[in-house]
DNA sequence: TACGTGACGGCGA
DNA sequence: GTCGCCGCCACGT
């Protein structure tokens, strides 16, 4: 019966990130709690950062609880999220995103 | 085998 | 608002 095999932690990460709605945006707690993973927000920044190149999973939409973004403002990859969340419509304000109008909340 | 590190979170001072 | 400590799990050296 059960040929289903469980998905990995990381699968069910990436299925989480995946449901995310555009203009959108959770935090890496909330898709720990939401997989099923408890309180290892941590193993969310792994996953994230473990992922291939081609992937299809709209990672920018993962933020810190405190709506800030993952990154150094001096990086390539803040400019990037910024770039992407803008392009949705979510604003970017001195590196980090107003939770109170921005949060998915399921 | 052991230790350090990391796209984090929450709490206290 | 900032800073420090702890927890939690997987991976690289």
């Amino acid at each position: 019966m059960n040929d289903t095999p469980a998905p990995s932690r990381e699968q069910r990460i990436w299925q989480v990130v995946s449901a995310i709605p555009p203009g959108k945006v959770v935090s890496y707690g909330q898709v720990a709690e939401m997989a099923g993973l408890g309180r290892q927000a941590r193993f969310v920044g792994r996953a994230l950062g473990r992922l291939p190149a081609g992937h299809n999973l709209p990672w920018f939409r993962v933020i810190r609880s405190n709506g800030q973004i993952a990154f150094p403002q001096d990086s390539e990859a803040f400019r990037r999220q910024v770039a992407l969340l803008a392009r949705e419509g979510i604003e970017v304000v001195n590196g980090r995103v107003s939770m109170a109008r921005f949060r998915w909340n399921p």
